[in-house]
DNA sequence: TCTAAAATTGCATATCACGCAACACTAAGG
DNA sequence: CCTTAGTGTTGCGTGATATGCAATTTTAGA
């Protein structure tokens, strides 16, 4: 048995880096010259290395100092886990969300650029909007999406693809309607993802007042009217605000 | 800028093999044949490959069949993002056991083979045991770290470094202790990890009945006197069951 | 602005990653 | 149980590349 020896030199600094970032009271940038001496090579070497690990994603040069820290790839996976945890604790809200509007009911995340749903519970209707885990919605026309998009403090995507003839394709117009669904506290998608469907989202908060997923429902628009969306809108908000109440919300603070 | 290639190769496959776990749905595990098409190197150097990533604990061979899949490294970085969720819903709950103990309160998992403290509220009292979030605690010897052996199937240490007089450094009688902490629902430190020094855990069930973390107080022996026992035991099985029940357990079945 | 320390880059050479081939292991089918 | 095909592992020699050196660039602090 062997061993790659530029591999083990590449995972042992990303032994450190995970290291520095676990224990946040402990936390520090790490340096080429660190690096260096931690491996006994030469500082060249050791930049190499990081500039390898840098490159696909697995560490970062810190934007604020020098030195690297842990890459946006270890991060996705710190964030897989606290999916799991987060998607069974919104379950049975879900659950009774689905009970009582009749339709398919799920929780979402921001991922990759795009709304990812990591629960979904299915209504018993036989026509309903197919469901997925694990399927990434588009952000511009979807509920969930145009929710996380409102509350989260995310960039506004540029490229906004037509999905429906109702779909906000304009930058400028897709601004000004996030606007209106901060004030309102809940998105629509209006059949402007899928034709014949519609859906609702709202923003779930953490103990400190953070939006950090969404729950929605969608349905077919013959059972979503315009005219029992009220109904809906009310179930969507009251699950939503029950479970940022689970969470530790205590409300927004002035 | 130049990589590093044969670290570049490493890093590939952690990709596919972080690929694969993310997506619960989607998960396979990776052979050496496959990696060997995916780098489009020979069979040997892929094999080579794996088993330093295996080496090092980014990848795993897979015990019940043929391929690697995630290693444990890369589960801890999972499991970080799982604490910190998991720390700030226990939050409200140790504090309140502070409040009604009158003693520091501490959240405790397993990491590295230890007790690892993610949170801990300390008392007011001047006497205190000493805080520490982050710290790592033997688990033959302490309260949370008996509790963790205890409840959650672990393989007992066989090192049972003596830490006071009254540390249990016996193998077989840690064991039938470990049974009776299984019966009577919690665990006490009486002074066997610090002398003058008393604690008590109790573990948090999760929605599918399995413990996950535990909770617990400790406090000097002047004021956690033998006789106060009970009083204590009372606060910390209470909290630890309600601290279950928001986290969706739900009672063992048959 | 200057200086010292940290980080990066080009080049030649020493090291080791690689492919080949042989072998071992495993799972499935007869 | 035996056979076969597919998967995974190991030893060896060679050429690709990781490395150290030295020069250069960048950066942060006085």
């Amino acid at each position: 048995m062997s061993t790659v020896k530029a591999l083990a030199k590449g995972l042992k600094i990303l032994d450190q880096l995970l290291e520095s970032h676990m224990r946040p009271e402990e936390f520090r940038r790490i340096g080429v010259t660190e690096v260096a001496e931690l491996l006994e090579v030469n500082k060249s070497s050791a930049s190499r290395l990081l500039q390898t690990l840098s490159s696909y994603g697995y560490a970062k040069k810190d934007s604020e100092q020098r030195g690297y820290i842990l890459g946006p790839k270890m991060h996705n996976a710190a964030q897989t886990g606290s999916q799991v945890i987060f998607r069974d604790l919104a379950r049975p809200f879900i659950y009774q969300l689905m009970k009582s509007s009749g339709e398919s009911a799920h929780t979402a995340i921001v991922s990759q650029g795009k709304a990812l749903i990591i629960d979904d519970i299915e209504s018993a209707a036989s026509l309903r909007v197919a469901g997925g885990i694990g399927r990434l919605e588009q952000l511009h026309c979807t509920a969930v999406g145009k929710c996380l998009l409102a509350f989260m403090d995310l960039t506004l995507p540029r490229d906004l693809p037509q999905q429906t003839p109702r779909t906000i394709t304009s930058y400028n117009k897709l601004k000004f309607h996030l606007e209106e669904i901060r004030l309102q506290g809940y998105a629509l998608d209006d059949e402007e993802n899928l034709e014949g469907g519609r859906c609702l989202a709202a923003p779930i908060y953490d103990q400190s007042a953070v939006v950090i997923a969404c729950i929605g429902i969608s349905g077919p628009s013959v059972r979503m009217t315009l005219e029992r969306l009220p109904h809906y809108i009310k179930l969507v908000m009251d699950c939503s605000r029950e479970l940022s109440l689970s969470l530790g919300y205590q409300g927004h603070k002035p």
